[in-house]
DNA sequence: CGGAAAGCTGTAAATAATTACAGTTATCCG
DNA sequence: CGGATAACTGTAATTATTTACAGCTTTCCG
């Protein structure tokens, strides 16, 4: 179930509290942070959240307001053609990176395959951090979905439409023209991780 | 202050416990983990760590041990010669990475200058996750000092002494001979990280 | 229109947690 | 030896925090 505006404030609220001083806010808390006059609001807040999955109550325990979101960026592996990208069916594992290491902020981390961007520094099997969006500038470093197949290549606007080129002299650029191809950009690369055995 | 050893006992049980529920313990959570039969085992344990700088205790909060020690991995800059390469002046910031993503475990991160390593995938401004050790298999990424000098490299075993190899055609292989260069072997490469604007 | 759900006010009891005070034992150091 | 420090036991008062109960208003939906 989705959560509501409100409820996404308060869980925005528990998580920068827990971030800043290590322990989850009281009630009393929540209520100061949002100028309530009863501890009730604050408690049915909670209860909505755990009721909506969002975070766990340990009852009896002061603070005791857990978290139920992972920590960390999705590793997202083989995309299967047409459906999303961040569907939990991609979701390898997760990685404990700080998303606001990059700018802008990443949304996950895509593991490459091939050698198509070799010449960029990008290896198969790295980890590429992604901000999800729909714009991109000309000669940027993109992830983009074509005829449902994912890739990641450097962007550039033509006259006609797009190209996409590799940083790899073995591998073609691919010229796109908006009528024939079914061109969906995913998101920027914002950065780079690797971890493997690779080096 | 050094801690004793009861003390980084009595920390780390309070870092797990954050870790794992979001939130401090209690005096009392710590005297059972411990066996304790008095609250005050516990606050004396705490008020030790606090004078000793290892935490903060908000006075009047339930739960309210707060963590002092920096988060994250260290980032290194420039190394001067001669000085440690863990030495505080050259620690330029800290990124939020967990640092058993990597394996071994990352003890630094260490900012790469140059193209020397461009082909496997090194490029400058790029951060190398690097596990500290004396050791290395023959063929291993390393961070060495040469003369005081920190680079990085392959390492090749020789007859006479140790071979470090770039991996880029433009730079020169450094032949080593132990009586004749100063070699310390400063760690080995275990991972890679790239947030700047460099893709 | 009626009913459910979100989003609150207000009160109060029960329980969880901090913290002060008074001691004890062992070890290390000059 | 004497004094400082670490590492505890034990008790208890004071505060902090959770949580139940009762009720109000607004919005959305079939």
């Amino acid at each position: 179930m989705q959560l509501t505006s409100r409820q996404r404030q308060v869980l925005e609220f528990i998580e920068s509290v827990i971030e800043e001083y290590g322990s989850a806010p009281t009630r009393a808390d929540i209520v100061q942070a949002f100028g309530f006059r009863s501890p009730n609001a604050a408690e049915s807040h909670l209860r909505a959240l755990q009721r909506k999955g969002a975070i766990e109550l340990r009852r009896g325990a002061s603070r005791g307001i857990q978290l139920k979101a992972a920590g960390g960026l999705p590793v997202i592996g083989r995309v299967a053609a047409g459906s999303p990208i961040l569907s939990e069916a991609h979701i390898e594992s997760r990685y404990r990176v700080d998303a606001r290491l990059f700018r802008p902020r990443a949304d996950y981390l895509l593991r490459v395959r091939g050698l198509s961007m070799r010449d960029a520094g990008i290896l198969d099997g790295d980890l590429l951090a992604v901000h999800r969006t729909a714009e991109a500038a000309d000669g940027a470093l993109v992830v983009a979905r074509v005829d449902g197949e994912v890739t990641v290549k450097r962007l550039q606007y033509t006259a006609s439409g797009v190209r996409l080129l590799p940083a790899n002299p073995d591998f073609q650029p691919l010229e796109l023209d908006p009528q024939r191809h079914d061109l969906v950009l995913e998101g920027i690369a914002v950065g780079l991780l690797r971890a493997g055995e690779l080096l």
